[in-house]
DNA sequence: ATGATTTATTATACTTTATATAACAAATAA
DNA sequence: TTATTTGTTATATAAAGTATAATAAATCAT
């Protein structure tokens, strides 16, 4: 069995994770928060997720080369693993399942 | 603007309470949580998050009668709000829209 | 080649959520 | 009138969420 449910940020940056494919990097991911959720945190809020994140099994990441900018550190890489993927759908199916059992919720009411 | 988004389990209490519709109490709360999110959780955990979301605004609770069995106290129950209720439909069309940003997560994909 | 600037990560601390255990309260059946 | 049942409250701890400050590694300008 998979280890347990997904806190609603950490299911979050996955999901940033997955839309950025090569490019998942720290201020790239809370970038994409910003415009793709409509959500603005620091970027020591996304560190620390990620961090979690990588302990738990569900995304792993490596070094990258630097910025194509200016200057910069090299960035620090993330995807998701098979365990990822696979937290994310069961997560995603069980949700669909409790709305689709409440009417003034269920998705084809949209 | 509503106040900020729900943290994870903080959802789910609200999916069973609307589910329950006129018998959501506590221990029903937590038997619900059982066979329909596939969730074991103590009474206690139960409680203190229900206290949570009635002092933020998305449940309130009235004092119903005692159990139809034997013994026992007289039941506190809960209800949600209108704006708990557009919490949680706000909740849902912004996963939603995330899912369907990613072709493998997408709606139609199930 | 060196210091200022930029892009980025790490370290650390604090708050809120999630969760458990234990204590208490109010019914009622015996 | 107390033992049992059904339920809530109080309290404590762990985990998740989030911010600020410190550090690191590039590179541009001098």
């Amino acid at each position: 069995m998979g280890k347990e449910h997904l806190g609603e940020f950490e299911e979050l940056i996955l999901l940033m994770i997955i839309l950025l494919k090569e490019d998942a990097y720290g201020l790239a991911i809370r970038h994409a928060l910003r415009d793709h959720a409509n959500r603005t945190v620091t970027i020591g809020a996304v560190h620390g997720t990620v961090n979690r994140l990588e302990k738990k099994g569900f995304i792993e990441s490596s070094l990258g080369g630097g910025s194509d900018l200016r200057g910069g550190r090299r960035k620090r890489l993330f995807k998701i693993t098979n365990a990822g993927q696979s937290i994310l759908e069961k997560s995603r199916d069980e949700k669909m399942t409790l709305w689709n059992k409440i009417p003034e919720l269920s998705v084809q009411n949209i």
